[in-house]
DNA sequence: TGTGTTTCGAAACACGATTTACAAATCGAA
DNA sequence: TTCGATTTGTAAATCGTGTTTCGAAACACA
């Protein structure tokens, strides 16, 4: 739209016009010219000329009250101006194995609606779209009075870079021949971005969870499958074929072979590796008959393994304990590698396992420290399940602040 | 120096001087104003009066002389400008456990002069710094004409981000205690980074070798020492501590215990191990007695002993190609999951053990096929010994574009 | 020797930010 | 209530920077 004039005054007046609109949103609230002068370096004439422009193009509020209730000072009352983070909406999606969620949210990335939809593995890719669509809608409805002006979608497997394809998703029939460019493109008039789930939930880990400010973070989303997301310097980490964190795919010594569409180190520590694991404790002799483990075992279905699991190694259960052991000693193995390689300063467990994170906290720390040379912070999700949909409406919140934040002129 | 000011006219100065400046640097030859209007977008006015500020202040140079004797074109003839590589220069240290290397390059990066000093592994630290400045010394001689206006440093351990400390350099005695900045600061002013030495690798061949214009690429150093240089996105991974990429720690199956200041893979693959591998096989019944690698292997002395086999491998000796079948297939085992974490476009080989690459990189190929789910093209370095050092002034040049260039005002 | 083409240099212009001056609005104290 | 202090809002003058415009200069080619 706007040619790219490099050098210019014009240049200058876009430069001016994102910084105080980028001043303005992250202040938490309405803000005075003075504060604008003082944040940006600008001169009063200059602010309150972009703020003018701002305002008519409805970016910018003007809100006649007082500064934020603070301190009175003496002098003429200011006048406010604060960013109007209702001029348009971003979307967030994660299309996943069992479930599918939209997440709508305003342009500082507060959540308004919230919507999900239940799949299964097996469901086709036209059904699954279909849900992913129905779950937009229920997010969207009565939300027309701003436009969507950028969404992003979370799949599991390999997204393609610049390709809006998916790799390497062999658990969701037909999911790798689906065009989302083209599916979104009959609903939605605004960019989409599609990206790996592990890879956007680092992101939401980043904006609003645990690794805020941290640059060098891995978060490992543990589940039916493993995967990770990783940033370096803050920024992520695709891969050459959109392929990077793929560890689940991690060769183990051939003991065993894993069950089809999942990777080998995969099927050694996810949730059914898990249950397989109680399964095995529970089947030694010493193992004693009134084991609180057995009793909680046998006593729920089969969404109440994993807790029943952790409540026994809550109690100190000896059995319980034992599991986790084991269960963190694989783990550690597998994920030292990439530990050693990216050195990361964090490490953030997520997905459906980390449900139990609490009690795999202490024996993955310790596997972990004897098996890497300088073992990051590990820390539990802070967002449980939502953590996906989350990296999705904060990346298409990235989105928003560096296509359409540039393209805003005055 | 130059307070911050944004947004203002003088920024734009700022930005429009570093513009024609870097535009200048790009050419390969000298530029008349027409092509640097073209090239920048700014008027004639504007650039002329930047050039003549520039050529002010040594930084370009008027040469009235043709263009670059390519076609003639009509009218008058046009002043032409070049940027003036000499107006400083920028130096790279290499300090390794076998040499210290020093390189005095250019603002174009092309080196000008070159020292080397032999060291041993068990050479204190104190007389390592004494090779390392008088190779300094070597080949600044009768440089004085110019300032040094960035050097940079490479050493194997993991340099400590922003400490400029070494850890984890057991080869090197005293090596982690040593304060660079306050060393460099008897004899250099200027601003000096300490780096990796495979980070500087990658980074050498990013600029001037194998992976030029390739964003995700992964250099594996091997030789006594395994390490490796990553980069994503064309930005060096550092890690943490500094350690990203010390695969040489990668834990193996505990049948055998690393020597002392190796890690356990390292100690599995490197120089020494290659030789040992040989040994083994040539211990083998069913090898031969006047089986070429026999010969040859007993022939040389201590440095032979690596092309003796990859001489062998070229006859298409069955027990060279076994050799080197096994060393692959436990090189490829140990950076399989680092190629599996990162998905790089690209692995260079390099270090002492590039010098039998060849031969190497059929069987390295095969192995990673087999292990690696997307597994990246191979190359050999092309910058053989000198990868290190010149990555080094690589990214002394990198020091200059970003500090230095920032500050020049005009 | 002329014609066309390109470059060079200076003047006039446009745009944006700053500075300066002054009016307006409120608080606090006499 | 009144007056000063203090801060904000508004308008004009000023300055710095880049662009446009125009004519002169210098060379190639016919």
């Amino acid at each position: 739209m706007t040619k790219p004039v490099v050098g210019s005054m014009t240049a200058m007046r876009h430069l001016n016009t994102t910084l105080v609109l980028t001043t303005l949103r992250a202040a938490p609230g309405p803000v005075r010219v003075s504060a604008l002068m003082r944040e940006t370096g600008l001169s009063r004439p200059t602010v309150e000329a972009l703020v003018d422009s701002l305002g008519g193009q409805g970016w910018v509020e003007a809100s006649e009250g007082r500064p934020q209730s603070g301190r009175r000072s003496p002098g003429r009352p200011a006048r406010t101006y604060a960013f109007n983070a209702r001029a348009g909406w971003v979307l967030g999606v994660d299309v996943g194995a069992h479930k599918v969620s939209a997440c709508r949210a305003d342009l500082r990335g507060r959540p308004a609606a919230w919507a999900r939809r239940a799949v299964t593995p097996a469901t086709p890719a036209a059904d699954r779209l279909s849900a992913a669509r129905a779950a937009v809608d229920d997010v969207m409805a009565g939300a027309a009075d701003a436009p969507v002006l950028a969404a992003s979608l979370a799949t599991p497997g390999a997204v393609v870079p610049h390709r809006q394809r998916v790799l390497l998703a062999p658990a969701l029939p037909g999911w790798d021949e689906v065009d989302f460019g083209a599916w979104a493109a009959g609903f939605l008039d605004c960019p989409l971005d599609i990206d790996n789930d592990a890879n956007l939930a680092v992101l939401a880990e980043q904006a609003v969870g645990v690794a805020r400010d941290r640059a060098d973070v891995v978060f490992v989303l543990l589940g039916e499958r493993l995967g990770a997301g990783i940033t370096t310097g803050g920024r992520l980490l695709r891969g050459q074929d959109g392929a990077a964190g793929e560890i689940g795919y991690t060769r183990l010594p051939p003991h065993v072979r894993p069950p089809a569409g999942y990777g080998p180190l995969e099927a050694h520590v996810n949730a059914h590796a898990i249950v397989a694991m109680v399964e095995a404790e529970l089947a030694r002799p010493e193992v004693p008959a009134d084991s609180p483990l057995r009793r909680r075992f046998a006593a729920g279905g089969p969404g109440d393994r994993l807790p029943a699991l952790a409540a026994s190694a809550r109690d100190g259960d000896p059995a319980a304990l034992r599991v986790l052991r084991t269960l963190c000693g694989r783990l550690a193995q597998g994920i030292a590698p990439m530990l050693l390689v990216l050195n990361p300063e964090l490490l953030v467990l997520g997905g459906g396992v980390s449900s139990i994170g609490d009690v795999l906290r202490a024996p993955l720390s310790a596997a972990l420290a004897e098996q890497v040379l300088f073992p990051p912070e590990l820390e539990l999700s802070a967002l449980g399940d939502r953590a996906v949909v989350l990296g999705a409406v904060h990346a298409a919140l990235a989105r928003f602040e560096d296509t359409i934040l540039a393209e805003i002129t005055a």
